[in-house]
DNA sequence: TCAGATTAATTGTATTATAATATGCCTTAA
DNA sequence: TTAAGGCATATTATAATACAATTAATCTGA
């Protein structure tokens, strides 16, 4: 197995069976090979193959018992929100369905966390989210600042703010769906500036404490994605 | 160590270091102690200790590095959507505020949920949404059934209903959120069928195919708890 | 035909040994 | 005195082996 970046062997086991688990390689029947041919297939002691199992069902994706060996656990079972197994799906394939189902989620959370953060945010939290609007205008105006990496602390920053724990979890799957969203859907540069400004308004209903405001003019931003997803579908067939 | 249920040694362990983390009884800057210090602890083999290690950093509970030691991740880090992490969680202690960060997420959560089921649930997506009103009307009329089952089960029916896996994926979450809800907010069973009747509300909406008015009526039934524990909050000081 | 015992396959746990890693100390030279 | 580099050491990472526990499948006997 090739080695890759820091990851020790057992990770990048984990790594590797993941993605195969989540790519559909191994059937929900079948399971995966037992221990010992899995050892024997990456050529590694039954320690690092275990820990690799251990780290897999610890997320969900399978589940492991004497005599019976490993199996896949129904995939209504797997960790979504897992930052591993996030990234294995989009390995295999990030179709517009899902996508669409990325947006549908967006459409929940980031409305009500613009809400939260107009209503509980503090002043300093306040100040990251115009940070990131800064951040925004600037890479609009200048293209050799990444865009992309101040739309992202713009979303999270709200997520933060909206001092509830189980929105900033979020990060990283809002992170994930704003990516592959953009990549869609930044047909030209040349709306930048527009897309700023309409950060911007989130900022200051936020900055103003008008969560309603907030929440709507948050769900007009995710809603422009979904409407041109939603094209791309319909032509996709 | 107790042996509780059917789970084995390294499962054992995974759920008392897990619980210990979330309640705070390891420290972010000391961590933990050496795989040696806890074999000896438990009085159980260093496989048995890795083993749960690797499932907690899975969780992204801990991270361990050689020289290092075994160190707490901090608390943003911990996947909060884990099931076990969850029941750790609440086993610290549910506060009125977890409760309230627990509203504001389904708030976030179902009545989007309830509106994607209106629009993309089949047909049989939504009768099992029915069923389970038919269950809480049937519970509200006779003692001997059980509300809180067929609560659950309406408001799981709906995240499936949704036709999108992340929202189906919170179900636990949801479940969970509820069950705590519950406990605070229902001080007597007289309200069951008005209850009954308001779940009927959002049932009648989704099958309608009207996604606006089922979102509505969610929102307000989840409102309805939230001020509730408002007051309760308030009351506490 | 069925209940119960037996067998065998696989994971679970323990033990020991060695390798890899990273921290902090120590040495040395500027 | 201080900074660079090497060395010792603590800890996890990996491997190898042995045996125990679990459970599915098979066999046995009435």
């Amino acid at each position: 197995m090739a080695r890759i970046e820091n990851l020790n062997l057992s990770q990048r086991v984990t790594n590797e069976l993941g993605r195969a688990i989540i790519a559909g390689e191994y059937s929900a029947e079948a399971g995966l090979p037992t221990e010992a041919q899995l050892c024997e297939e990456y050529g590694i002691s039954r320690t690092a193959v275990r820990e690799a199992v251990k780290m897999l069902a610890a997320k969900g994706l399978i589940s492991s018992r004497p005599r019976q060996g490993i199996r896949v656990e129904p995939a209504a079972n797997w960790n979504l929100y897992d930052t591993s197994v996030l990234k294995w799906m989009l390995d295999s394939g990030p179709s517009l369905l899902v996508l669409k189902e990325f947006l549908q989620m967006r459409l929940a959370i980031e409305p009500q966390a613009a809400a939260l953060a107009a209503e509980f945010g503090t002043d300093e939290d306040i100040r990251k989210i115009g940070e990131a609007v800064e951040g925004m205008k600037r890479a609009a105006a200048d293209p050799d600042i990444s865009m992309h990496e101040a739309d992202l602390a713009f979303h999270t920053s709200i997520l933060f703010a909206s001092r509830n724990r189980f929105f900033f979890q979020l990060r990283d799957f809002i992170s994930t769906a704003l990516s592959v969203s953009i990549q869609h859907t930044t047909p030209a540069k040349g709306n930048d500036m527009v897309v700023a400004e309409d950060h911007g308004k989130i900022y200051t209903a936020i900055l103003n404490r008008q969560p309603e405001r907030a929440k709507n003019m948050m769900t007009y931003l995710i809603d422009e994605a979904m409407t041109f997803i939603e094209a791309e579908i319909k032509r996709a067939g």
